[in-house]
DNA sequence: CATAACGTTCAGAATGGAGTGAACGAAAAT
DNA sequence: ATTTTCGTTCACTCCATTCTGAACGTTATG
C-alpha cells in the first residue's frame, strides 16, 4: 500500500513480487551483518519505495508487531541510516533513509574494527617488553584492523563525494 | 602450558593473567564478526603464543570439550586463518596460524561483500526499467556493497605486501 | 591381537538474541 | 472529559546457534 503498487499497467503483480522477494533477502543479508532481520527488511523497503513510510504501515507490511518496528527503527535511526520526519496532517512517524544512509553505513564498520584495533592495543600496552615475540604479533593484529579501519573510512569518504543517498 | 609460563622471572603469573584476558577479548570480539566465541579463543590463543598448540592442550586449556575444538579449528582451516601441522614423534594435530591469516581474513569478509552486490544485482536485472526511481537506488545500493568489497580487497593487499603473518 | 589415543560426528542441552503482545504514558480527537 | 491513536517498554516465548559428551572409525602402541 505503501509502495507504488498499482501504478504501472505493464507489470502487474510481477513487481510487488520482486519487491517482496528483495526486501526478504535483504533481510536475511543484514541479519549476517549483526543486524536484526526486521532492521534489514525496514531498510530494504525505504530503499525500494524510495518514499517515507509510516509506522504503521511497516508494521503491516512487513506484517510484524509495533514493538519490533519500534526498537528496529530506533537501531537504523541512532546509526543514522535513516530519519525520523513528519507528515503533516499525520499523527504517525515517518521515515525516509538518512541523506548519506550508505556513508554512515561503512562509518559504522569502520568505527567497529577502529574499536578492535584500540582494544588490542590496550592488551599491548599492559604486556612486558620482555614478552617481544607476543608484543609483536598483537601489535600485527592491532594493525590488522586498523587498516581494516582506513580501508572502510576511505570507502565511506569516496561513497561520500559520489554525493549518493 | 603451551605458553610462555615460567619463562621469565620478572612477571610471575601477571603475564599469565593478561593473557588469558586478551584471549577472552578476543572470544567476544569475533563473536560480534560472526565466528564463534570458541575460534576467536583459538585464534588469540595462536596469536599470543606464536608457536604450533596441540589439539589437546587447546581444549584443555580452553576448558571445552573436544568436540568445540574440532568444528571451530575446521572453521578457522576452511577459511585458512590457521593451518594443520604435524609434530614429528607426536601423534595429535597441530595448529598454527597461516601464513597469511590477516589476509585471508580480510578478504573473507571482501567476499562477503562481493556477493552481497552481486545478489542485489540479481534483483536489479530482474527490476523492469519502467521502475526507473527503484532501479537507481537499488544500483546505488549494489554499489556500495562493491565499494566495499574494493575497499578491503585494497587493504588485504597493502597487508601482503606488508609481509606481516 | 588388544588396548589406548586421536579426531569427527551427531543428538541433545544450554545459551543468547529476536520477536511478541499486553500494559503504559502521552497526545490528539471527539 | 472521554475515548482513540501513537510509540515505547518489558516480561515472556520462540528460534537459531553453540557447545557438550557419548559413540564411532581409525591409527598407533603395547
Amino acid at each position: 500500500m505503501a509502495t507504488q503498487g498499482q501504478a504501472g499497467m505493464d507489470e502487474p503483480d510481477d513487481i510487488a513480487q520482486i519487491r517482496e522477494d528483495f526486501i526478504e533477502r535483504i533481510g536475511v543479508m543484514v541479519q549476517g551483518e549483526g543486524f536484526p532481520r526486521i532492521a534489514g527488511r525496514v531498510l530494504a523497503t525505504l530503499v525500494f519505495d524510495g518514499e517515507r513510510a509510516s509506522f504503521g504501515d511497516l508494521a503491516e507490511n512487513l506484517a510484524v508487531s509495533r514493538g519490533s518496528i519500534s526498537s528496529s527503527v530506533r537501531l537504523l535511526e541512532d546509526r543514522e541510516i535513516i530519519r525520523r520526519v513528519a507528515k503533516p496532517g499525520d499523527r504517525q512517524d515517518y521515515f525516509e533513509m538518512s541523506e548519506d544512509a550508505f556513508v554512515n553505513l561503512i562509518e559504522n564498520s569502520a568505527n567497529r574494527a577502529r574499536r578492535a584495533g584500540k582494544e588490542i592495543a590496550t592488551t599491548l600496552n599492559r604486556l612486558p617488553q620482555s614478552q617481544s615475540g607476543a608484543h609483536a604479533r598483537l601489535a600485527t593484529y592491532a594493525d590488522f584492523y586498523d587498516e581494516i579501519a582506513v580501508a572502510l573510512s576511505d570507502a565511506a569518504e569516496r561513497m561520500r563525494h559520489r554525493g549518493q543517498a
